[in-house]
DNA sequence: ATTATATTTAACCAAATGGTTGACAATAAT
DNA sequence: ATTATTGTCAACCATTTGGTTAAATATAAT
């Protein structure tokens, strides 16, 4: 399916970025559902809704269960994982910057309101 | 740039989905750095340095300061929060139906082992 | 004034994406 | 046995993507 982490990372990424799939594992994350069931909110061929079935399954964050012509889908967020902590190391790096950068904007607040004592 | 919640998403999510977008994310991590010295690292002509920085730029992970011909990067986590926190959802379902799941395989294998003592 | 450096833009290209329609396969219901 | 339901597949289409080359722009250096 995915070769390396990183392949991993763009698959996962690329199936989020679109708000269809988003909808669907929304409504993964209640139960897993059949593929008519999932598909119905939206505006879209049954075709269309089995591709993008398809990208989650490549991205391995949904599992399929065929039983006779019932296919059955399932939310899988392992792959999730990855994503999420390559997101918090920066959010962590966001945090240390916003930090710096409020310290800054407070220095040159001072030296900006502060201007008449030059002390 | 990006109209509702759910474009910014798309936005975001898309610009993370290629690694060489993420690789220059994790550059400008270390520091703010003009586009030549971002371009380095990458087997790739400058023109598509250039539309790489636009993606990220548009989802506003990238502002550019633009001084005589020089372009400084910076990079800016604050619209990757959204991604966090709409996967942080998804990762707290994961440790709950991990949780049962661990439960259900447990108790499967219970039932398989404990076979010879049926009570 | 000329030349070098930094960067974008426009035009192009192949491949991928997101959708459609229509035909097919398999199973379930009558 | 026929018909209805569930779902995929193949072929097609327009648009987007990720890259190229070649030209243009703007600034800096000589």
């Amino acid at each position: 399916m995915v070769n390396n982490q990183n392949e991993q990372l763009d698959a996962v990424f690329h199936a989020l970025a679109d708000p269809t799939r988003r909808a669907m594992i929304a409504r993964l994350a209640q139960a897993p559902c059949g593929i008519t069931e999932l598909a119905a909110p939206f505006d879209m061929t049954l075709a269309a809704i089995s591709k993008h079935i398809k990208v989650l399954e490549g991205a391995g964050l949904v599992v399929r269960n065929i039983q006779g012509r019932n296919h059955t889908c399932q939310l899988d967020t392992r792959p999730m994982v990855g994503g999420i902590e390559w997101l918090r190391h920066y959010e962590q790096f966001w945090n240390q910057r916003l930090d710096a950068l409020t310290a800054a904007l407070l220095a040159e607040d001072a030296t900006t309101t502060d201007q008449t004592n030059s002390n």
